[in-house]
DNA sequence: TACTCTATCTTGACAGTGTCAAGTTTGGAG
DNA sequence: CTCCAAACTTGACACTGTCAAGATAGAGTA
């Protein structure tokens, strides 16, 4: 009989597994036993690569994150300005979750942000997308000589935040339909 | 022995023992078994008044935007204009998230939004919550002489509903901590 | 080579879950 | 008074996460 005790890279597998049964049926249809099966390996092989469900869940999303801060430093790559790059980066946010709107709430949903990220526990502030959002603000104010206080740069900051991913929440409640094109050039970023 | 086949009012029961298990120990720790158990009745008892679990789950969800829409509606009535309406309801929409984050993601995860309300097939935009921003929106415009055409109009709803409901889900992410205090006597609101 | 160690995986078990089928009770309509 | 239908109970099933104990095999050591 072949090898039943070497899977090689479970742990991927697993996450992969996860990944694929999350768009197909759900976060709802995921089950420790299922991505067990799905890899050929029994219902507690998971155990030897994740403490409990949660923390398969917690890779899952980190992986998702990637993908998502991935697409949005692509959508920055072509800007010519930060104004541009800010424009960019907004339309990404939302198209990422008008395309993936399962993503939404399984990133955003249940559990603690900071848990599947690298995160630094003294300072909360290093989301990634927020990181890379600040970046692009502040050449923005550079850019445009434009002189404020700190504290009402983290307002504006948080405010062009709440706007776009505002709207990517909007665009993913599917009982709620407006009429409006999430996906139309159309520039309503920054204040 | 006492009557053990009528309860009396096991439907509200249900929902009231649901609510209190979902405030104790969150969304993951409610289970039919458990909130038939809380009203001393057997764990099939449940499903003389609700299809399966979802349907308690949308009982449930109704019951707290009932709630929700009720501060909308209490923080708008001591406005004295359409201006301060909008702000107090925005204040409103995003303390009462502040104040019970795990409702953010009970409300809005999951599960289709018009699922849980007797809203219009057809016309999806009567989500209560909205209805109540645009009707202030309207008299804002009206009072202050604004004229902008209807497709305008949505747009800048939009973009308001955007702001706060984004500003709400963000303080809402627990693991997300900016140096912000969402309940500070601000006006940030209206474009 | 032979021997052990340890991560990895299997098997088996347990309590808890949603859901259904079949039986029991009871108030109220006829 | 009879009978019905709604409300509830009991019992069962498949499925879940999790743990304990055992099996396997590669890697290192002698």
């Amino acid at each position: 009989m072949a090898d039943r005790y070497h899977h090689g890279n479970l742990r991927q597998a697993l996450i992969d597994a996860g990944i694929k049964i999350i768009n197909e049926n759900g976060e709802e249809a995921l089950s420790l036993r299922k991505a067990a099966a799905a890899c050929d390996v029994s219902h507690a092989a998971p155990y030897a690569h994740f403490k409990d469900k949660d923390e398969l869940l917690e890779a899952i999303k980190k992986s998702v994150t990637d993908k998502f801060t991935g697409e949005l430093e692509t959508a920055v790559k072509g800007a010519g300005s930060a104004d541009e790059a800010l424009i960019a980066m907004g339309r990404a946010y939302i198209s990422f979750f008008s395309r993936n709107p399962d993503y939404y709430m399984f990133l955003f949903g249940k559990q603690n942000i900071s848990a599947h990220l690298q995160m630094n526990k003294e300072n909360k502030e290093d989301y990634p997308p927020f990181l890379l959002l600040r970046k692009f603000y502040k050449l923005h104010l550079k850019e445009n000589g434009i002189k404020i206080s700190s504290e009402e740069q983290e307002i504006e900051l948080i405010k062009t935040w709440a706007i776009v991913h505002g709207m990517a929440s909007i665009a993913c409640m599917k009982g709620v339909k407006t009429s409006f094109d999430w996906n139309d050039p159309d520039a309503r970023l920054i204040t």
